[in-house]
DNA sequence: TACATGACGTA
DNA sequence: CGTACGTCATGTAC
């Protein structure tokens, strides 16, 4: 029986334990979609956190190894020397583990030259003294020399480290027969292979127990080994040494030298946030909610996440609405509810005070000044309220933070879409629900004025750990660009239906016939829109040669079947290549079509938080990838037309945006020179790559320089360039030397980008948008060299992103004294929709602003085209 | 019904 | 073994 009012603490070998349960979990069912494993951390952490919560330790440690090499290695080389190669897939997740424990609040403990029992015998050591309860879990056998009355041994089973076996002083007598404090005795007589260290020959546990009962210790026996008769007996005389040196390595250290005192040991309150963070990094999501009950204290205390309590709110009539804010000191909280897209109830709150109301003209007539005006305004999502309001005939300015906008900012890998997400992971708490089962909710939901009080209390932990920089980032880009976004996305762009009805009528025909032909060709019908089946065909039927692998078989993408084709020319495989041009292009046109409202408009609806970069994202429909590359699709965006009362559509877009960002960041004088030239980028790039005159660049070399430069900005490698250009890759990383000997500026910049974002843990764009790189740490080395990848590209696509949002606000701004409005942004592409009579003025306010978005040390080159179609505006 | 996968459109 | 996205159809798991 433990006694509750002593102190309990729990010492853990985590690197055994850990290693255990990676070999235990099937890794292929613990990894993360980027590749990173986490079979041995998840092992743990769910052992440890039945641990915590069955045995409810007052203080707790985790000891981890630091390396192979210790004092036992020095003194005897061959120690643990059998032991195989540690798996990098394991390796890589003990720091991981190390930062969930310390979120939990749980102290990690390590020493160089020491072994992790080590760290344990000494805490186990000195928790006894202070006769508290002791438990020691470790997966190594010699640590059975701990065990006492007051130190209880938890050891994994055959099975895994779910299941643990305690050890007290009579589970070991009865286990091994002798007392525990003898049990390394026993081993150093028997010895322990997994440890290298060879004992007696033909001594096995039965005779070591008998010599050591027979003679009463250890020393006795090697003292007596000349009366100890037989083979063993003679056995044991030649290997005197060998037990004498095991008895040494195997005894643990009681008095290792430690950083931390008992008292230190004492958990910790668990960082909420921070295990959120490592956990949502993980994918590990049902270990969450256990780990948050296993930190609370006894079983049934309040939940992890309390239910959030805000004031109650004041229902006033719009004239009191108005006098309230009127009155009001600072930034105001704002939620405007949507039903139908229209504003249904509206709630403001400061720091004290709740109010609200139900949405009406009263209400926007009242009001409506102060949305107008200057007055600061928290939100958070505000642009769904944006337009909201302007449909219900309100404007809104004064827009001094967006929560849902900070948190991206700070974690743009996160997927805090709401504000409830913010509210737990910065408040830890959780936002009241109402109960959706119920036509009367038993539960009420947070009313829109608690929804501003939270979203001011969010606003005020965001800002706390926001940097300078990105702060700037909030203000002076991202904000401008929400109303911006909102007018956009109400305008919408008008869409030819009949155009889009014709072509899909076509392309469906088409597809049919294709398909028919296809059938024919291999003798059966198969569905030409399946991959597995198509799989079938190929590599079984016809006996093709093998592609690429993925995960369920055979890629039958379009590179690899052309590919196929060239090796083996079989007439389906041309056949399911148009096949599926075919279906896509009606699949995209059919969508399309399908968004069309009743006035003949598409309205996208762009993410702000939709990158990881600093892009826009585009959905319902995806408004930034219609086709544009082939013949065919010039009929899609020809369907993309100028609306009424308006005079044409203007496209502009920045030329090679992301070399000159390349150019300017990396300062290298060839690329400025280019930039700076006039003269067309790939031909001067190739004339210098390839040493002639610019003139004289033949459309091959041009095609070589244009996808290194554009493969530069991607991290990409020898083999991917030659993949790109089918030529071999000897000639591709000939091509990438002769590249950098005139462009080398290029490379150090991009090498020395990659290593600053290690140091500091993030990227930055121009204008201090930071991306977070954890992974550049990791020792997995897929991990890393994506992660490497990623933030060698992420300055130069992020630079190029608040460039054109910077453009894009200042030009809708500048576009208010006029009727011509900004339709669409296709990343570096904006169109313009112009009202009669006011080409000049746009196009004029169109290059400026584009052109002056930033300064760099190249110009930044703006193309315009005009015309009553997407496809005549392209130039 | 929800989710993963492969394929493919854009910058 | 090239970054960043969203959508569709299929197939599987629930």
């Amino acid at each position: 029986m433990t006694d509750s009012a002593k102190p309990t603490l729990l010492v853990v070998d985590g690197h055994s334990l850990a290693y255990r349960a990676f070999f235990a979990l099937p890794v292929e069912n613990f990894s993360t979609k980027d590749g990173q494993h986490t079979n041995g951390i998840y092992g743990f952490l769910s052992m440890f956190v039945n641990l915590l919560k069955a045995e409810k330790p007052t203080h707790v440690a985790v000891a981890f190894d630091t390396s192979r090499e210790s004092f036992r290695t020095r003194e005897y080389a061959e120690y643990k020397a059998t032991r195989s190669e540690t798996p990098a897939e394991f390796k890589g997740q003990i720091p991981l583990l190390q930062e969930c424990l310390d979120a939990m609040g749980v102290t990690v403990l390590t020493k160089p030259d020491y072994e992790a029992d080590d760290i344990l015998a000494t805490l186990a050591t000195r928790g006894e003294n202070e006769g508290w309860n002791v438990l020691v879990c470790s997966g190594d056998r010699d640590t059975i020399q701990l065990v006492t009355d007051g130190v209880t041994l938890l050891y994994p089973s055959v099975q895994g480290v779910s299941q643990l076996k305690r050890y007290d002083p009579q589970t070991v007598r009865e286990r091994y027969g002798v007392e525990p404090a003898m049990y390394p005795d026993i081993a150093a007589l028997v010895g322990e292979t997994s440890d290298n260290l060879p004992g007696v020959p033909k001594v096995g546990e039965k005779t070591a127990v008998k010599w050591l009962t027979q003679f009463g210790s250890l020393d006795a026996v090697l003292e007596g080994a000349d009366t100890i008769k037989g083979v063993v007996g003679g056995n044991l005389r030649e290997h005197l040494d060998d037990v004498r040196r095991n008895r040494r390595l195997n005894r643990l250290l009681r008095d290792v030298e430690l950083p931390v005192g008992l008292d230190d040991l004492k958990i910790k309150p668990l960082d909420g946030q921070a295990v959120r963070d490592i956990f949502a990094r993980l994918e590990f999501r049902a270990l969450l909610p256990r780990v948050f009950e296993a930190a609370g204290a006894p079983a049934e205390e309040e939940p992890a996440a309390p239910i959030a309590q805000a004031p109650a709110p004041v229902q006033l009539d719009a004239e009191a609405l108005a006098a309230w804010v009127a009155n009001a000191q600072g930034e105001v909280g704002v939620t405007v509810t949507l039903l139908g897209g229209q504003p249904d109830r509206l709630g403001l709150a400061t720091a004290d005070e709740v109010v609200e109301a139900a949405w009406g003209d009263d209400v926007a007539t009242a009001l409506g000044p102060w949305f107008a005006s200057d007055a600061p305004k928290v939100m958070s999502d505000a642009k769904p309220q944006i337009k909201a309001l302007a449909r219900g005939g309100v404007s809104l300015a004064g827009l001094a933070f967006d929560a849902l906008l900070a948190g991206w900012l700070l974690r743009p890998s996160f997927p805090d879409k709401t504000l409830g997400h913010l509210v737990e992971r910065l408040l830890g708490e959780k936002l009241p629900e109402a109960d959706p089962s119920q036509l009367v909710p038993e539960t009420e939901g947070a009313t829109p004025g608690q929804l501003s009080w939270f979203t001011l209390r969010v606003t005020e932990a965001l800002r706390e750990e926001m940097p300078e920089s990105v702060a700037r980032v909030l203000t002076d880009i991202e904000l401008p660009t929400v109303a911006t976004l909102a007018a956009m996305e109400l305008a919408g762009v008008a869409v030819s239906h009949a155009k889009l009805s014709e072509f899909s009528g076509e392309l469906g025909a088409r597809a049919e016939t294709i398909a028919q032909e296809a059938y024919a060709a291999i003798g059966r019908e198969v569905n030409l829109g399946s991959p597995k089946q198509l799989q079938e065909v190929l590599f079984e039927e016809l006996q093709l040669p093998k592609t690429r692998k993925t995960k369920t078989g055979y890629t039958t993408d379009a590179a690899s079947l052309a590919d196929l084709q060239e090796k083996a020319h079989h007439p389906f495989l041309d056949l399911l290549l148009r096949h599926r041009e075919a279906t896509k292009l009606k699949q995209i046109i059919d969508g399309l079509d399908a968004a069309i409202d009743s006035t003949g408009r598409v309205h996208t609806t762009y993410v702000q938080t939709g990158s990881q970069t600093g892009r826009l994202s585009s959905t319902d429909p995806n408004l930034q990838n219609i086709p544009v590359r082939t013949e065919e699709s010039k009929r899609i965006r020809a369907a993309f037309e100028v609306g009424a009362g308006y005079e044409t559509l203007l496209t502009a877009d920045y030329s090679q945006i992301e070399m000159r960002i390349m150019a300017h960041l990396s300062g290298d004088p060839g690329l400025v020179e280019a930039f700076n030239s006039g003269e067309d980028l790939h031909r001067f790039v190739g004339s210098r790559v390839f040493g002639v005159d610019p003139a004289d660049v033949t459309p091959e070399m041009r095609t070589k320089v244009k996808a290194m430069s554009y493969g530069l900005v991607y991290g990409l490698s020898a083999f991917g360039l030659a993949k790109q250009l089918r030529i071999d890759q000897t000639e591709a990383k000939k091509l990438m030397l002769d590249y950098f000997a005139r462009f080398g500026a290029v490379r150090d910049y991009l090498r020395a980008s990659v290593e600053a974002a290690r140091e500091v843990g993030y990227t930055e764009t121009i204008f201090g948008r930071r991306r977070p790189f954890p992974d550049l740490k990791s020792p997995n080395r897929q991990l890393r060299e994506n992660a490497e990848r990623a933030a060698l590209n992420a300055p130069i696509q992020g630079s190029a992103a608040d460039i054109m949002k910077i453009a894009l606000f200042r030009i809708h701004e500048d576009l208010r004294a006029h009727e011509s409005r900004v339709l669409l942004q296709i990343h570096d592409e904006l169109v313009i929709e112009v009202a009669p009579g006011e080409w000049d003025v746009v196009e004029a306010i169109v290059r400026d602003r584009m052109g002056s978005a930033a300064e760099l040390s190249v110009p930044l080159d703006v193309q315009v085209g005009r015309g009553a179609d997407w496809n005549e505006a392209a130039h």
